[in-house]
DNA sequence: CCGCATCCTCATGGATACTG
DNA sequence: CAGTATCCATGAGGATGCGG
């Protein structure tokens, strides 16, 4: 019988090098061992608002290795919360739906996580798109009837807050800009949906095209 | 939300070495500073219950490198997440009000991961006072009035499921044995609560204590 | 025993260079 | 653009030691 080569070796035990697993019956513990690894729910967090190409997504998480992003969406694809889709513009990863599922514990460790942002902004990066994750979750439980869309702009990037009597909501690329936008920095926009200051500080500190009485709806009436 | 709590703030950020960190101005990337390290969360969600010693906790956790424990304990004091508390039985480590408060979190995945659990046990360890984490995560939105109090034995450790307009608890070392007892192995209890099994098939593959009435007011009624 | 600290090994993460 | 390949630094896991 002939010997295996060396090669064929090495992949074998690549493929049977059993992933890092805590071993435990407990469903917190088996979604760390999908999601608990670095860098994989801040890939579903740029996920989330749609898909991405791997050059947007390498150039969204600013000091991830190159190598660990193709290594971690080859495992989230092998793991069913990502899909590796060729559309006409090329390569692009969305959600499943299992992975956008992860938008509620995701929303619930930010809210817990908030007041870590009283520091302020630092020399961190941002992203305006986190905020589409950031506002409703903040504004959980807030609901306005009839409904109030409001823009958020921020770093001349435009979306679109939604509130109506099922809950809040945020999107990118609106179908038509809303009568009232608030551009502002980040930490103005957090701080507002925060509850740490009020609407009429938020828009001294930023600046305000339509009127307040939306905003207003939206950040004090709905608490 | 409470918006600027200096004091947590200040025990963040005065860390004594550089830690990694995502460098990224978002709550849930700054929440993962604190608790995306290996073991934090699980750490965690022994505390949820109450203080325990370092030795227990080692022991609850198979797998944990003793340095890695202490060196995770110390890093959760200095977060504000784990306070270490020197009683007449010895060192034990409770969880802050914050540290607390990531049972919202947790429950969320906990309940996003739940269909990770379906391939069963196999050799994996467990520990039944994780149920009192699962249970209620699982629970949510049930609303009973009046309460009702079942007790969960597993492993020969009972727990009481307490289920009231306000929606389920759990509790361990009840003041006293409720009137109904459910015995059961930890799949089963898991699959009862997750709704893959009826209560009626839950009997028929666990024993029971008492009247099935009050599991079906908790189990099948609320939902 | 309990509550760690030290030492060692190897897997994982991070930075950079390179390629189809 | 969408990744590999490579090398180095760091972190995790396991055994052991050690003072209280």
């Amino acid at each position: 019988m002939k010997w295996i080569e060396s090669s064929m070796v090495e992949k074998v035990n690549q493929q049977s090098k059993a992933p890092r697993t805590y071993g435990q019956f407990c469903a917190l513990a088996r979604s760390l061992d999908v999601v608990g690894d670095r860098w994989v729910l801040l890939i579903v967090r740029e996920l989330l608002p749609g898909p991405m190409r791997y050059s947007d997504l390498k150039s969204s998480l600013a000091g991830i290795a190159t190598n660990l992003l193709a290594s971690r969406l080859r495992d989230m694809e092998a793991n069913g919360i990502v899909e590796r889709r060729l559309e006409e513009s090329g390569v692009v990863y969305g959600l499943t739906d299992w992975g956008a599922a992860l938008r509620e514990p995701m929303e619930a460790l930010g809210r817990w996580g908030t007041p870590l942002l009283a520091t302020g902004r630092g020399d961190d990066s941002f992203q305006p798109r986190w905020l589409t994750l950031a506002l409703p979750a903040l504004l959980q439980g807030v609901a306005v009837a009839p409904a109030v869309e409001v823009g958020i702009e921020v770093d001349g990037f435009l979306m679109v807050l939604r509130v109506d009597e099922e809950g809040p909501q945020a999107f990118v690329r609106p179908d038509q800009r809303p009568r009232t936008v608030l551009a502002a920095a980040p930490d103005v926009v957090v701080a507002l949906a925060a509850g740490g200051i009020t609407v009429d500080q938020a828009l001294a500190a930023g600046t305000l095209e339509g009127d307040g009485r939306a905003l207003r709806r939206v950040f004090a009436d709905g608490r």
